[in-house]
RNA sequence: GCCUGGGUAGCUCAGCCGGCAGAGCAGCGCAUUCGUAAUGCGCAGGUCGUGGGUUCGAUUCCCACCCCAGGCUCCA
């Protein structure tokens, strides 16, 4: 045969000489196509461009720019990372290095327990542009696992995954490192280096280079605290320096929607140190706003079908032992008080009081569904470590109900509260959704097959029912019941999980809740939790970011402001406001004692929507003019009457502002 | 809790190999009266996170603790 075939992702077949490996087939097809190439996917497996091609494979050339080619390069890049590393500290052990999402990272275990500093990575990347200069070439080895053995002796993390390899542990997949069975593979980029991995890898050091280390960390092996901490050095890589400049410009982008220097900078709230960590104080400005989405939270629970609790903020340490909190997370609650008779905790959750209240008299069939909503505070011991502004919190409200049904009407219950949490979350302003379903993990549940199937056939119908994209998550249920996760899409392309939708076998009977049937027989309820913002701190906070502190024009503390251009307009100024506020509008004044452009000017670094200026023609005629948040150009002599009906209808529609 | 970095005026930050604490913005006062993103001048403002140590002298060096940031772990 002089010739031999393979198929390429058109699905069109080319004729290429025998021996012709991937990178061949790529010059084949096009110089720019060569030029690109990083990899290849041969008959369904990423392989590396040297790759010999065998007559009938199926051969799609991975380039850069793409997901996987940059997979690829970031994942070339870590190694370029571990050979600077060990070239700087002979004798370190390197562990583990994958390419992340925006980048790479590497863990390291440095001679004599030596840490990285922030002023290392200069050196490392120094000493990394060093090694790509030299462009050194990426060689593959298989090797049995005792060859493998032999070759990192003195390397332990890679003899515990080599171990692990050969005693067929499956996890050891999920490191990304190594082909499975009894061979390993492993890459030389010089004949310094070399690491445990399946590859691939891109051609040859010098095809990297847009890349920074950005930041150090410790890190466990393999994730578990009881094991040592290595250090490790995080890096973004991309194909381009422009792409890799874009990264870095998202990020900026990132650090300017940060809720907590909005939070500031719009004086919302703060977390003063006096007060102890993760604790916020919520100030006027961020109190209205907070208020807002309270309030329309309400007003949608009461026509949703949904009836109103109240519960403390402390129980009798019996009630957690009833509902099993404090056996599986005493760890999570805030320490206990003694008093009078009794051990008294802060309370980490609205649901065995809901159940107390279920409980407080015989309940018919008749009554059920019943849903139990409160906007109930509850108080969590986080970790110091894991505090972050609002989006992790120690004390928090959550937006909390707890739903009592019969199994008939489960399925019933999960759709229509599918519907009730994205109708609310579209009032906020997000319209891109996805769930993931948690499935039962089989060694760690309460309940009988029947109703774990029961349920997660109900979750999962009222997914597709309304067509939603989910990722089932197996094994991830909690050990009560299976749920729902739902996370948006926010408008620089975050995902943020918000709202949750849980089923719960176990609260039903450990509290031992019952209805009385249409059979006259006794039933036990399922319980479904559910909370939409999550926590209300969280939400607001996943707000400030979605719409970089522009809050739309219902949540914004203050929706106009109304400026006189001289200070013998003030007292029309004035009037304006009493109009618009005679209409529900939060409206500020800021008397002309400044020069206009700076009152405008401040107006807008507090993102007020509408600036409203009023002079002259605007006295005589009755008028104002509206400069609108985002808008480019101001209006000018629009009626007052009409300015304040435009506002109400903005305000009751609850829409979100233009442009996000 | 662990690793790395940080805490200086209300905010953003400079200073500091040990020698009297600085700027811009915000605030206050006076002047300015202006049509769409910064008017001028002046004043006031800090236990340099807290506590201990070294030193003639500590914001600066050392130790402990608190708080913040980024990770790890955790997240009912």
């Amino acid at each position: 045969m002089s010739q031999i075939a393979v198929t390429l992702p058109d699905g069109a077949t080319r004729a290429i000489p025998p021996g012709s490996t991937a990178r061949d087939l790529a010059r084949a097809v096009g110089a720019r196509l060569e030029r690109d190439a990083l990899a290849a996917r041969v008959n369904g497996e990423l392989r590396d461009l040297s790759t010999v091609l065998a007559d009938g494979d199926t051969v799609a050339i991975v380039v850069a720019g793409s997901s996987e080619g940059r997979d690829v390069l970031r994942h070339s890049t870590a190694h370029v990372l571990a050979q600077a590393v060990t070239r700087l500290w002979p004798g370190a052990k390197y562990a583990i290095g994958p390419a992340i999402e925006n980048g790479f990272y590497y863990d390291f275990d440095l001679p004599g327990g030596a840490r990285f500093s922030d002023d290392d990575l200069a050196r490392i990347e120094a000493e990394m542009r060093g090694i790509i200069a030299e462009d050194q070439p990426f060689t593959r080895a298989e090797m049995t696992t005792e060859e493998g053995l032999a070759v990192f002796a003195d390397q332990p993390y890679k003899v515990e995954i080599i171990t692990q390899v050969r005693s067929g542990a499956r996890d050891a997949e999920d490191l990304g490192e190594v082909a499975e069975g009894t061979s390993v593979s492993v890459y030389r980029n010089s004949d310094a280096f070399v690491d445990l991995c399946r590859g691939p890898h891109v051609p040859s050091t010098g095809r990297l280079g847009h890349f920074r280390l950005m930041r150090v960390a410790g890190a466990y092996w393999r994730g578990d605290e009881k094991r040592p901490q290595l250090q490790r050095v995080y890096g973004t890589a991309w194909e381009s320096t422009s792409a890799l400049e874009a990264h870095l410009h998202q990020l900026e982008e990132a650090e300017k929607r940060d809720h907590r220097r909005l939070a500031t900078e719009l004086d919302l709230l703060s977390f003063p140190s006096e007060l102890g960590g993760g604790l916020a104080v919520w100030h006027p400005r961020g109190g209205i706003a907070r208020k807002e989405m309270e309030d329309f939270s309400r007003a949608r629970h009461l026509e949703g079908g949904y009836e109103f609790v109240v519960t403390p903020h402390i129980a009798n340490a019996r009630l957690y032992e009833t509902s099993g909190h404090l056996g599986f997370y005493k760890d999570g609650m805030y320490p206990p008080m003694e008093m009078d008779n009794g051990t008294y905790y802060p309370k980490p959750m609205n649901c065995p009081m809901h159940c107390l209240i279920y409980k407080s008299r015989p309940r018919s069939y008749r009554e059920l569904p019943l849903r139990l909503f409160e906007l109930g505070t509850v108080y969590r011991y986080e970790r110091a470590g894991t505090l972050h502004g609002l989006l992790r919190i120690r004390g928090f409200t959550q937006d909390d109900a707890h739903i009592y049904c019969t199994e008939d009407q489960l399925q019933e219950e999960i759709a229509s509260l599918l519907s009730f949490v994205m109708d609310m979350l579209r009032a906020f302003g997000f319209s891109e959704f996805t769930a993931n379903l948690s499935t039962k993990d089989p060694q760690k549940y309460v309940g009988s097959d029947e109703i774990w199937e029961k349920s997660t056939e109900a979750l999962r119908a009222a997914l597709e029912r309304f067509g939603l994209a989910y990722a089932i998550k197996e094994g991830d249920a909690a050990f009560y019941g299976p749920k729902i996760d739902i996370d948006v899409r926010d408008a620089i392309g975050r995902t943020w999980q918000l709202s949750t939708i849980q089923c719960d076998f176990n609260h039903p009977a450990r509290f031992d809740l019952e209805y009385v049937g249409a059979d006259n027989q006794h039933h036990r309820p399922i319980m479904l939790h559910r909370a939409l913002f999550g926590s209300i701190e969280r939400f607001f906070g996943v707000l400030l970011e979605h719409y970089a502190g522009n809050l739309p024009t219902w949540l914004a503390p203050e929706q106009a402001r109304v400026l006189g251009v001289r200070n013998d307009h003030d007292g029309y100024a004035g009037e304006v406001a009493t109009v618009l506020r005679a209409r529900g509008a939060r409206v500020g004044l800021e008397a002309a004692d400044e020069p206009l452009g700076a009152r405008i000017r401040r107006a807008k670094l507090d993102k007020v929507p509408y600036v409203l200026v009023v002079g002259d023609d605007d006295v005589a005629a009755r008028t104002v003019g509206v400069n609108a948040r985002g808008s480019e150009s101001p209006e000018r002599g629009v009626a007052l009457e009409a300015f304040a009906s435009r506002l109400a209808d903005e305000i009751a529609a609850h829409g979100a502002p233009e442009g996000v």
